[in-house]
DNA sequence: CCTTGACCTGGACCACACTCCAGGTCGTAC
DNA sequence: GTACGACCTGGAGTGTGGTCCAGGTCAAGG
């Protein structure tokens, strides 16, 4: 229903629209990689006469939210759902926000990880590039 | 040093150590990998008589340094070569410094790109969570 | 008409970092 | 002396997220 409406939208309103090449080139996300995504349901650009993939403002959109998400480590399987939910409509949105609010904390953890991990890494450095001397107190 | 002499007087001539299951409660570093990082080149503790790990406390370092590379996504092969510069000698310590001074630079990146995502989830979540009303604007 | 190039498909393959397993050994506890 | 638990080994298997490939279609240009 929705996605025969969409056609019909695209070919009617002649929205413009990208091929697949023209996503690469603007998203910097590799062809294999826009049909990995589309074959896991997360992308369903419309096609044209010839099956070829139209890519409307609203699908480069999704692919650039796509790769920030994946930028973050959301799993595809987290990703396949909020899609979901998204595509169910405005009834969704409490769950939605629930999985970008478990994100966001995943995130902020993720980050706390990275500090304290940056200490560690510039506790070597001062060593290393300080005195030169005898650096290895413990373990490597 | 007094109390590693004592120690040491009333058992061996070696300095107390760990079996793999201490290690394991005491870093959180599953048997199958610290075996795996053993396999890898990352550690060698020595063996007892029976030929079972015994962890001193330079090996349990190392597993914590280990540890915390890992959580800042340095890859294996790199923490390889860093160790193996460790063992051979002071003479490497430039090179370690590099080592290290690339990947503080390259966790600083991925700190920035969680930052970047995170302003987005942050986004969506004052959509969802604030007016609750049409957040349907940019592919998801 | 034939070539070229962009695009299509399903499915095999890959790197990475573990994780699991079967089968064997060792040392104390009963 | 045998039962047990902790430990050992090599090697196979797993999950994640792509990446690559062979073979086919289609539209436009020479």
């Amino acid at each position: 229903m929705t996605l025969t409406d969409t056609l019909v939208a695209v070919e009617t309103l002649d929205e413009p629209t990208l091929s697949i090449a023209e996503v690469v080139d603007r998203t910097g996300v590799s062809h294999d990689t826009l049909r990995y995504y589309e074959k896991e349901g997360l992308l369903a650009p419309p096609r044209d006469g010839g099956g070829r993939r139209r890519y409307r403002e609203v699908d480069i959109g999704r692919v650039v939210f796509i790769t920030r998400m994946r930028q973050s480590e959301m799993p595809i399987r987290v990703l396949q759902r909020y899609v979901a939910l998204v595509e169910e409509g405005p009834a969704t949105e409490r769950q939605r926000l629930e999985i970008m609010e478990a994100h966001r904390d995943a995130v902020l953890a993720r980050r706390t990880e990275l500090d304290e991990a940056l200490a560690i890494i510039e506790m070597k450095i001062e060593i290393y590039g300080g005195t030169l001397g005898s650096a290895g107190s413990c373990g490597a």
